[in-house]
DNA sequence: CAACTTTTGGCAATCGCTTGCCGCCTGTTG
DNA sequence: CAACAGGCGGCAAGCGATTGCCAAAAGTTG
């Protein structure tokens, strides 16, 4: 069966070598490496010289197929180029190697088919998943809840335990902000419309905007990339807007360049509120103003809500939800309104 | 054996399952599967149509228990939050996925035993790495080769096909450009002692400046962040330099932060170069000029060589090495020498 | 139509590890 | 000293696929 490794390699060494060597059944060693106080200690330092001798690594497969665990946590997001979902993924990756998991990295390419297909096929062989910004409906969400172990990042359900920012808390803090800047309506670039908190930004703008008298108008949707940023730009001195909230940093960004490029001078002309405050958003010019949040911070809180999830007994509480704070953080792309 | 699972969740279906429906035995139900030429076509359609209604997706731990292959590659990164790598991990996911492969993403730290470790541990359970910017040894990492297939991103080896970003080629031209606007002498804010590239990156510039009668000085090392950068700039503007290349973009767009909080303009009194053209470094303030590659074309080529080292046959002639080209990217951070 | 080659599908042995169940050997207790 | 409880280790049955080997069926050929 087992056709010669492509790369030479001798036989990598299994329980059963470490067996014979040891002078005990296969089980003994298995029990010695994975459940450690089932052993007497000599047995156990014994089988563990040899294994450390012989190199021995386990195999995850194998391991697997008996005891049903595969060690392995998915990590979806919509944009692996999305410097915002860079730091969710640093935040899973650091807690899951330290909870002893393995991070398998999909990209969904913001496609509801590509991220129920993936779904589908890791539930076999992950142990959980983590679903960031996910573009899925509520059906088909709360499907994939009740068939495998799931948490969600900035994406509400009621079926799975949820991490989310807090956005809709700073917004009201942005326009305050803009307010007491003298700007009296403020334009939203929106994002995309699958996008569950597009929705709840702008949601929390009109609403915030309606309770000070402000009025506000929402635009696009945008890509959630810096290239559209252009469109959204034009966009919003079309509206003849003297501040704009923007979806993302991306876009922010995006726009930011299309408003040197016209000659558009910020925040002079107009100003611009980001979101998220991404890698970059601190030394673009001008610094951008946007909604801060500790966002690999999430990614780990959401690593442990699945690991409650997994193992309820030592978990502890499973708490259903996470709200991570968020502040505005006020930079140099804001400034008075012109007159 | 296999306990409940925690997300409750009725039994997924297995091959047997098909085959009982199908009234054919297993291993014809396998072949239909992953061999369809190898039964009949209305057998398979058969099987096919059954295992679909079934929502069957096949156990890849079994699979790679029995096969010997997992389906799995990893990529190994120094630095998951280092926006050079984004770009070579966009590359990879791209070309596995289209290749059948799932990536593996596994964040090194920066250290050589966290590498060692995982390299060893992932023998058992990935068909072949891909390694970026390795901070191994000549010697392990040669050894590591002989082990498993392997391909190296940024480091060049005897042992194992290779990709080369061709940053020497370009440092050339920034050592033109720098010389056109008069500078004599320039800096290398280096990287870190463990980069191979780092080391290749300065003897070229040492090369490249005696070449044409510029001095050339070496600071550092520093981390390849942006928060290194303020000590590379200080320590640059003590050195009383007019011109700086840096080891990359991250510590680039940090020294610019520095320069302006210590009030030192960008061009006018120090010319500054980075090296990788990262995300970001088109909207800096100024804009950075750089040293611009195809990173992500890097990451698809690294996958494409490793394919062939997997399947010799259809892989074609296994090319050993690949490198890519690189040009000078001038944008604004770079300018007339101050006299 | 016999002899022979292909196709096609089944049998059963793995792959490496986990785990339920059982029995032996101690040590403890009345 | 008999009875019993635990600790410790072994046996063996899987987990869900793949695949070498073989035989039956079907197709070819002279």
């Amino acid at each position: 069966m087992n056709p010669e490794t492509p790369s030479s390699a001798e036989r990598m060494p299994t329980i059963r070598d470490i067996a014979e060597l040891a002078g005990v059944a296969t089980s003994t060693v298995s029990r010695a490496l994975s459940n450690p106080q089932r052993v007497n200690a000599r047995t156990r330092e014994k089988i563990e010289r040899i294994a450390s001798e012989l190199h021995y690594v386990p195999s995850t497969q194998a391991r697997g197929l008996s005891s049903g665990r595969t060690g392995v946590i998915a990590v979806l997001v919509p944009d692996i180029t999305n410097p915002f979902y860079f730091d969710i993924i640093r935040g899973t990756q650091y807690q899951l190697k330290a909870s002893g998991y393995t991070q398998l990295l999909v990209d969904t390419e913001e496609a509801t088919d590509v991220e129920l297909d993936t779904l589908r096929k890791l539930r076999r062989s992950t142990d959980g998943v983590l679903l960031a910004a996910s573009r899925l409906t509520d059906q088909q969400l709360s499907d994939a809840a009740s068939r495998q172990p799931l948490v969600t990042i900035n994406r509400a359900t009621a079926e799975a335990p949820t991490v989310l920012i807090d956005t809709p808390g700073a917004v009201v803090q942005a326009l305050e902000h803009l307010a007491s800047f003298g700007h009296r309506s403020v334009v939203y670039a929106g994002g995309p419309t699958s996008s569950w908190s597009n929705h709840r930004r702008w949601k929390a703008i009109e609403e915030a905007a309606a309770k000070r008298g402000m009025s506000a108008t929402r635009l696009g949707p945008y890509a959630p990339t810096a290239l559209s940023g252009a469109a959204a730009a034009d966009a919003t001195l079309g509206a003849g807007a003297t501040a704009v909230i923007a979806f993302n940093d991306l876009l922010a960004i995006g726009m930011l360049g299309r408003f040197r490029e016209r000659g558009v001078r910020v925040p002079e002309d107009i100003s611009i509120v980001g979101c998220d405050d991404i890698f970059g958003a601190d030394f673009c010019n001008p610094p951008l103003t946007t909604i801060s949040s500790p966002i690999e911070q999430a990614g780990r809180v959401a690593v442990s809500m699945l690991m409650a999830q997994l193992d309820p007994i030592r978990g502890g509480t499973p708490r259903k939800l996470a709200v991570m704070p968020t502040h505005l953080k006020i930079r140099a792309s804001t400034g008075p309104a012109r007159a």
